[in-house]
DNA sequence: ACCAAAAGCCGCCAAC
DNA sequence: AAGTTGGCGGCTTTTG
């Protein structure tokens, strides 16, 4: 049985905690046998209030034999309790001795600025919520920040975005110790209908932009991949002068009009190769003019070609 | 793998 | 006075 220890504090994200133990133990439960123990640990244990104001139970950093940790998770949560954690002497010393120890140690969301500030990050590649990425790049340029996946693996060192990625990270690490087949089950009885991949982007534009300005623009060019989905035509249907266009799409989506444009279209054509169609039709379907400009456009977002994406996800 | 042409991006700034 | 607009041009990225 590996022993599964998440760090939390006072007002971290309950979600950071609440999705990796659900996870562990969940695949625990529909294993052959138990595979994981999941305790929560905090400095001086006992009841933690949450950002969220419920309270959970921890034990303490020091009822925690450091020596039998597998799995290592550091949460994240509001900025003062996060500060107050990152400078808790207990905790801190705690984590630093035991993190390298343990098999696999990571984070969830700003959990990450944790382990930076202890040094458990240097020289590794790393992510947290997509509002902190830069700051974390500013403040630690030992660490290599990539801002658009979900959640990011280095080594022995595991580091997801915001809050619901931390459960995207915790399904690949049970991938990894307990095979597909298990975690595809863990998955559906979590009602999570897609897995996602870690370098997938972090927030859903579609969500995020219901209510925005661009809405129904967004879903015009959802409905017409196939057109020309110039920067001239887009302001046009929009009713603005390409700049300003530029602009306000921009500031509200937060990504420039030409890149939502080939995100919509990407994922227009990771439908098609999932659903089994060829290469040509896929990129047919999804508005790039040709298989090359399908391939140079996974390479570019996915890192890698439109077969390998096959394989790694429809075999 | 390469390259010239095209498109996109964005700071700047005068004009609202 | 402060904020927004949109044309220009140079620089980078993408395309065929």
């Amino acid at each position: 049985v590996r022993n599964v220890v998440l760090v939390g504090f006072q007002g971290a994200q309950l979600l950071d905690m609440a999705g990796p133990a659900d996870v562990f133990s969940m695949a625990s439960q529909m294993g052959a046998q138990p595979a994981f123990k999941v305790q929560i640990v905090s400095s001086a244990g006992g009841l933690l209030e949450t950002s969220s104001g419920v309270a959970i139970n921890t034990l303490a950093v020091s009822e925690v034999d450091s020596q039998k940790i597998d799995t290592l998770i550091v949460a994240g949560g509001a900025r003062d309790g996060l500060v107050a954690a990152i400078e808790d002497e207990v905790l801190a010393g705690w984590v630093r001795s035991a993190a390298p120890k343990a098999r696999r140690f990571g984070s969830v969301c700003s959990g990450a600025f944790a382990l930076a500030q202890w040094g458990l990050l240097d020289g590794c590649r790393a992510t947290t919520h997509w509002s902190a990425t830069s700051t974390l790049r500013r403040y630690y340029v030992n660490t290599q920040v990539e801002p658009e996946a979900l959640f990011v693996r280095d080594g022995r060192v595991w580091t997801s975005g915001g809050v619901t990625a931390g459960i995207d990270m915790c399904l690949a690490m049970v991938e990894e110790d307990q095979g597909r087949e298990l975690t595809a089950r863990v998955a559906r009885q979590l009602l999570l209908s897609v897995r996602r991949l870690g370098n997938q982007s972090q927030y859903s534009r579609t969500l995020q932009l219901q209510a925005g300005r661009y809405a129904e623009l967004i879903d015009w060019i959802r409905t017409h991949l196939t057109e020309t989905l110039s920067i001239e035509r887009l302001a046009e249907h929009a009713g603005q002068s390409n700049r300003s266009f530029q602009r306000h799409f921009e500031a509200q989506t937060g990504e420039t009009p030409a890149a939502f444009v080939e995100s919509q279209r990407l994922n227009a054509a990771r439908e098609q190769l999932e659903a089994g169609a060829s290469l040509k039709a896929a990129a047919r379907t999804a508005g790039l003019t040709s298989d090359e400009q399908l391939a140079r456009v996974f390479k570019r977002r996915l890192g890698m070609s439109p077969l390998q994406y096959q394989m790694v996800h429809c075999g």
